[in-house]
DNA sequence: ACCCTACCTGTCCGATCGGTCAGATTCCTG
DNA sequence: CAGGAATCTGACCGATCGGACAGGTAGGGT
């Protein structure tokens, strides 16, 4: 026990991930993640009590900045809808695009989990705080196309291309450039490209 | 067998689709399809060869509409990013965002079933003529976010939302006008917003 | 009446699932 | 060196998976 952080369970946790996010929590298989760790799937249940267990702690950093990237644009009210909300959110689905892809795409068939309850729930009051804000059905789509877009982008990115992200300065500077472009004309962003 | 269409196989191929987009393939039983059908798991495996064989068949129609779309988009080259694509796009969306919703986020580890080769082989084509006509990585994102948002919007809204199109007409409208917007400035669609 | 087809079912099978447990191995510490 | 915690493993368990198979039932055409 000479590392702060275990080695083994480490790189577990972020097999994991891959492999929850590939082909889903239910479809994932504890014996193939071992496997692929070069350990056996007795070894995976030592280091993680559980299946769940291991979900929770590969996705619960993600939530963690999660909360507070919404928990930074729902407290400062309307007028947060600013670059810097989006930078922030950008700069979560780069780090985290994965861990953003298993709680976007298998929320609601893990809301028994508390890490995917807690991400559910995040993502509802951001949801609100939009409805709450933008009246019109136009600029809520505006709105969802641009956060999911951009999120959508960075995981289909990782699937169909091999080379995902050899230039991450510029697509991040792309992907504050869109959605910017998205949120200028909102009401609630008034401050977005001044 | 009076009824052209059985009822119970359509049936079938509806719930499905619906387990498939929730759970996933991989994570999707044949048991829990059966009983919210009604039925017995044999009777499944009766009126569909296999569980492949049943997801082949769910998400067919909407594959054979996504060639259509994108070959008509590769088809009349670089002027074809017009409004009439970003109408046949988000109406393909429209009435087919689950069987969307799977080929998207499980094209990857679906690969070796005909039915989502052929999805995969489509996207790809569509991406290749994009990244073939669209030089810079800005541009790129842009395409990427108006096609993604608007596939994730649906798809979260029906995960989301308790009533998710009750305007469908605004909401075609309201993502025909987002898509248009941000492909108003790429060199490859000039005649988008004109 | 007959059969034939469509439809549905229960039973059984091998494989794999997540998870438990007892024991082996390693390795730091005193 | 001794000992104890950390790590890893194989054997095993009940449950469930997709699928094969034989049989049962209802209806329509001859």
């Amino acid at each position: 026990m000479l590392c702060v952080v275990n080695t083994s369970a480490e790189e577990l946790r972020r097999i994991a991930l891959q492999h929850f996010a590939r082909i889903g929590f239910a479809g994932a298989s504890l014996n193939a993640i071992a496997e692929e760790a070069g350990l056996s799937k007795s070894s995976v249940l030592y280091h993680y009590s559980s299946k769940e267990a291991l979900l929770a702690a590969a996705v619960e950093p993600a939530v963690d900045r999660l909360a507070e990237v919404i928990e930074g644009f729902t407290r400062t009210g309307r007028g947060a809808m600013d670059d810097e909300f989006v930078q922030r959110f950008v700069d979560l689905l780069l780090s985290h695009r994965l861990e953003v892809h298993v709680f976007i795409n298998q929320g609601q068939s893990l809301a028994d989990i508390p890490a995917i309850q807690r991400a559910n729930a995040l993502i509802q009051r951001l949801g609100d705080a939009v409805t709450d804000h933008i009246p019109t059905v136009r600029d809520r789509i505006r709105f969802g196309v641009a956060l999911g877009g951009a999120a959508y982008v960075l995981v289909a990115a990782a699937q169909w291309s091999s080379e995902p992200l050899d230039d991450l300065d510029e697509t991040r500077a792309a992907l504050v450039d869109t959605i910017t472009t998205l949120l200028a004309d909102l009401p609630v962003s008034s401050a977005a490209t001044a």
